[in-house]
DNA sequence: CCCTTAAAGCAAACTACTGTGCGTTAAAGT
DNA sequence: ACTTTAACGCACAGTAGTTTGCTTTAAGGG
């Protein structure tokens, strides 16, 4: 044994299996009954875990719910790219409102809400830099855009917020809506 | 006593003043430690007052967080009536920004975000009312303005979707240019 | 001013969540 | 394979949240 080698991570086999049962668990309890009403021994209970492996690797719900939220409302998709950033962005906003529609990611979503009181964010901040990225790209190909600032106004923050406080707002057509109105800010600007 | 009178309402004197302290501790323990950290004994506690008339009056912490919500959230204050619907809406952007943007009612706004879960969200129903009558308003007057749903998208989703994810973004202006921004999507419409 | 009783307080029982010691299982390294 | 030990499960102890019966207080009505 070395003397200051660092303890040997456990990755595979039975942990991954809680790992991902656990994980499993908290979506589906915030799906079925709301973030307040996830608690450590109904989330063990539903993995088929015992409450202690919870407490011992994750420590609150808070970090297991939050660890939770940003896994899972942040996967990195290859982003759209159309050649035109109108096209790029309508596309990307159609994914985003598809993907954060679904009830279950909903329930993440307004859970990470609470979250936010404390400091870091970040379930959300990959969008702005995905934003940033096929704004780049376009300046790149001399194209006039938005900026980062106007899509999280006027095109992220409007999908979000229906998502979060007016769920059952069924128009699954509207992103198109938003990057039709995004564009009329930015021609002539 | 007459057969079928319904049980006198207390309103005034000790209860009134048991509602009171009950909610102030409220909105004060979700501006220290966050919505999911306030529990009935706590809001006692700082209320000073005994947890089982809280859990008599309002059955759990969400029935009491979700009322708290409702009523600091939305206080009815008069509508700006400038005779403009540009300088009306500016007006009212500054506003509901300045007022909300308060660390306390930050978290009370994210609180009632996971609230949301279960059906009724109406803690931010009346900013729909409110902008349906600034623009009845200024139809009457025959003004050309931006619909109820673009306001909501363009300059209420932008205001409360930074207050509740992003946080310490300390841009006092900004309500001003969503105003502009949004009348860019109106003219030539 | 007095009576009625809604609503508060108190205290104890009860339930649920959290934390820890200890034996067991199995992942990672040789 | 074998060894080491991280991580799991179990069981019990500790703490915190909830519920309920009873007593006391005082609001509302005559």
């Amino acid at each position: 044994m070395s003397s200051d080698s660092v303890p040997a991570r456990r990755t595979g086999g039975r942990s991954a299996l809680v790992i991902a049962a656990v994980r499993d668990a908290v979506e589906d309890l915030i799906a079925e009954s709301g973030a307040d009403k996830v608690t450590v021994p109904a989330v063990a209970a539903r993995a088929g875990v015992s409450p202690s492996s919870i407490y011992r690797r994750w420590g609150d719900v808070g970090s297991l719910v939050a660890e939770v939220a940003t896994l899972r409302l942040d996967p990195d998709r290859p982003l759209p790219d159309t050649g035109n950033i109108g096209d790029d962005l309508r596309e990307w906003a159609r994914e985003l409102y598809g993907h954060l529609a679904r009830p279950t990611k909903a329930s993440l979503l307004r859970a990470s809400a609470v979250l936010a009181d404390d400091g870091e964010t970040n379930c959300l901040a990959s969008r702005r830099d995905e934003a940033e990225r096929l704004v780049e790209r376009a300046h790149a190909r001399g194209q006039v855009t938005p900026s980062v600032r106007q899509i999280m106004d006027h095109l992220v923050a409007p999908i979000i917020y229906r998502i979060t406080f007016e769920p059952d707002t069924g128009d699954t057509g509207f992103p198109e809506t938003l990057v039709a109105e995004l564009d009329r800010i930015t021609e002539a600007g």
